[in-house]
DNA sequence: ATTTGCACTTGATATAAATCAATTTATGAC
DNA sequence: GTCATAAATTGATTTATATCAAGTGCAAAT
């Protein structure tokens, strides 16, 4: 957890408020007002730059936390003491559902890896709620559902694929699912990047340098585009 | 799903009664006896042989469904074809519970690897229930935010390892979470073991070969014996 | 009893990816 | 701006794994 110091530095508690806030609807279409305000008194607003970190592996869990904008990470350390990227959140998607029903402790890390708005909820009053509310824990099961549905299946696909139809396939779920743009600023390093598909940092760089060879990409520093998309995709489905 | 000639080979609704249910606590904690009933009613026992599919990727969800005995296998059909082995489970594991809340038609196959008996239960009922009684949904919550989280580790794990760590690994996995037994006969085929670990059959055959050669395992066939735990954890581990 | 097919096994070879090493390019501290 | 450090890049080599090929053993079908 973000130790006292820290956590001052990002508490914003006035910044937002829950009557108009956009993730409402999402979260909780089936909660009344009231409940929703028992919540939202102690909800805490948190306003996370870029690289640093949320949630530390190892914490205890204690509270119910969900991205309002911005991108996040999920990661663990593995027993060799390597970094393996679970998945890549944006709002709405996945964030601190994933351990907080089932553990007292997160088996992850969560990074900032765009500066991000994050809203903290105490997790026993969420509890609470759903055990008093079962149209919202309906909610939250499928919200839930679909999450674990999409990280498990990309999870597969990208098991099945060479190195170069990963690296294909990653840059194409940015551009599709993240920013909506054939040209983007990679938020990880190469490293994590590796991390996420489980190669090495030197065989993601030699791909992406053999995919602006081939004139699929251009490559700027960090900044991606995508410049024949078509031909992106049949690595993507062929690798 | 089961055509109706085959559903009527399977149907043995009279078999096992809810009330006497090794699975009740397990699921049913906090339903109210009048609550259960309504479930089981309807409630369809299936005993189903080992290798027969009880579900098809891409049918419709209508069903709630729980493992009581057996083994069953949860894999995919991947776009080249291929099939990948998503998790292996055992009773009170995860069954249908994944796309069940998130999703109306199977993503995955579900096929009896062992001889099994499922409970089946209308999902409308079940649903209606999880949003008439909160604590029930926190119980189902929680329940598959574990399997969730135990399917995203394994996977992470199996991910990390090399071929022989792989092979180790679900050796091990076998031996203690499934048999609790040193020798057992595997419910799968050197094939469909090389679809779970993402590797080809005749390395999964070498290498089993290898850890027999090394006096690690002894191997009759489909029946394994572990002999030397210790270096084979050590394999799971470093691989 | 014989055939047929399939799962399993082993070996040889090709290919993909990791590792090792060296250099270049960015980035942050002062 | 300069230095120090980390990130990114490229090449050469080694290692792991896939692929191809051939053969064995077993079990179901005739």
């Amino acid at each position: 957890m973000l130790d006292n110091m820290d956590k001052d530095k990002y508490f914003q508690d006035n910044l937002c408020s829950c009557e108009q806030c956009e993730l409402k609807s999402a979260f909780f279409e089936h909660v009344a007002a009231k409940d929703i305000n028992i919540l939202c008194i102690e909800k805490i607003d948190l306003i996370v730059p870029k690289g640093d970190v949320v949630i530390k592996q190892g914490e205890k869990i204690s509270d119910f936390i969900y991205l309002k904008s911005g991108l996040i990470k999920l990661s663990r350390i593995s027993k060799d003491g390597a970094e393996q990227i679970i998945n890549i959140a944006k709002p709405f998607d996945f964030v601190s559902l994933m351990s907080v029903f089932s553990d007292e402790h997160y088996k992850y890390s969560i990074t900032a890896i765009e500066d991000s708005e994050l809203c903290q909820l105490d997790l026993k009053k969420v509890k609470n709620l759903i055990s008093r509310n079962g149209e919202f824990a309906l909610d939250i099961l499928t919200k839930m559902s679909r999450s674990n549905d999409r990280i498990t299946n990309m999870n597969l696909d990208i098991r099945k694929k060479n190195l170069i139809g990963r690296v294909a396939y990653v840059l194409l779920y940015f551009s599709n699912e993240i920013y909506n743009s054939d040209e983007f600023e990679l938020p990880i390093s190469r490293k994590e990047f590796a991390d996420y598909i489980g190669k090495t940092t030197e065989n993601v760089v030699r791909n992406l340098s053999e995919l602006k060879k081939s004139k699929i990409i251009k490559i700027f520093g960090k900044t991606i585009e995508i410049i024949d998309k078509k031909r992106l995709n049949a690595i993507a489905n062929f690798g």
